[in-house]
DNA sequence: ACAAAAGTGTTTCTGCTACACCCATGA
DNA sequence: TCATGGGTGTAGCAGAAACACTTTTGT
């Protein structure tokens, strides 16, 4: 069995774009770097390729070291390779896209990588071409959410109508009328209305819903125009 | 300055799914492998990521051998990296997606490549998991070009409206009512009527158009819905 | 009783769909 | 003159946008 000999091997790696909603902002998920260069300064969670490993399970993996949990909606976003991106050895990254409700994992980051929250208007700079990947991220969300409801990933089981409503605003950054959200959101069929409501941000509470998995399933693929006019 | 020590280095590559049309049906650009193993089949064309070349740039690189032409539409598709796609030695490699017009193609391809063109439903078969890469190259042809205008870069630089009529069709193998169709096609400002006719067609002769460049840059991006209910 | 947020209906308008006939020309 | 493909207009319909008031309840 020969090999590619005359080829030059190149270090792999990923990196996550971990999204997340604390029903006021958007939040990112930042870590400190474990390793030399640039130790100790703020940078995407991410991880070389091992040897048998492909990309995608790679990724998996990462999250889970930094989440502790798994069955997170993850997305292959694009490779970033300039050839001095990394200043010790190139490197190629594969940047990955994350959604994950924030409740869940508030109370059980690894504190192993010291990662914590950041309010997306207010990112730091990171490492390398992190903040490009973050800017990237940015501009796929927006893409994608205009299209397909994956928005309802950062939200927890139970939701309310006027916390979707907010994520959408934030997301976009404008204001959207309610009767006519909340006619489109319904009439997509996606959400079960609960018996109880969330009483704690209003005295009148809000009816918590839940997705409608099946139909969720199937209408992740589709086009369902949220939004008018993205752009 | 240290490098990552533990770290295994990969192989990358680039693959190129290339689209042509040739009036009447969709055409890949398939190329015999100058190289073991499995050479002499068909595959995609591609090449391994030299050691101080972006991805981009290899992809470019591979094209221009290919076709003997730059400035080409080129997209970065996804990532192909299971350990075992390549029996000799594992490959990841980043499949990029190609737009152009076959015309300016057809007399100049490489032939030390044996570059050829195969009809987009015979796909024969190719090595590794070169098929999975059309199949996914199909959709994502389809995905966005309902949404944005990208399949004029198929098209010569003179172009009919039964031109683009039929390219629709090919595409997305359902007939589109051509009234219609023409109303919105006319309707985002991208064409440009032309004085000549294209009478190898037909008798009365068709207009010819050309793209309005600078409109063209800035619908590129914009969401233009040629496709009803795309699925 | 009042402040604060949730929830709901109607009208208008725009854009999509469906549909059929005339035109120009080469043979 | 006729066969072939190119080009055009309209009416009906459905979905989007604009818009304001009532309900609930904690304080």
């Amino acid at each position: 069995m020969k090999k590619y000999l005359k080829e030059k091997r190149l270090l792999v790696a990923v990196d996550c774009i971990v999204f997340g909603f604390d029903g006021e902002f958007l939040k990112l998920l930042i870590v400190r770097r474990g390793l030399e260069p640039e130790k100790g300064k703020l940078s995407l969670m991410g991880g070389f390729i091992k040897e048998n490993e492909a990309p995608e399970l790679a990724a998996v993996r990462v999250l889970q070291q930094l989440t502790g949990l798994k069955d997170v909606y993850l997305e292959q976003m694009t490779v970033f390779g300039r050839p001095e991106r990394d200043p010790i050895e190139r490197t190629i990254s594969i940047s990955y896209f994350a959604l994950v409700d924030i409740h869940q994992y508030k109370n059980q980051l690894n504190t192993d990588y010291k990662a914590e929250w950041y309010d997306l208007r207010e990112m730091p700079s990171l490492i390398f071409d992190h903040n490009e990947m973050v800017d990237l991220a940015k501009k796929k969300l927006r893409y994608k959410a205009a299209l397909h409801p994956i928005l309802f990933e950062l939200l927890p089981e139970k939701f309310t109508i006027p916390q979707i409503h907010s994520l959408y605003e934030q997301v976009y950054d404008i204001i959207l009328d309610k009767r006519n959200f909340n006619r489109k959101l319904i009439s997509t069929g996606l959400l079960i209305r609960q018996k109880d409501k969330d009483k704690d941000h209003s005295k009148k509470g809000a009816f918590y819903y839940r997705l409608n998995k099946e139909i969720y399933r199937d209408k992740i693929g589709a086009f369902l125009n949220f939004i008018p006019n993205p752009w």
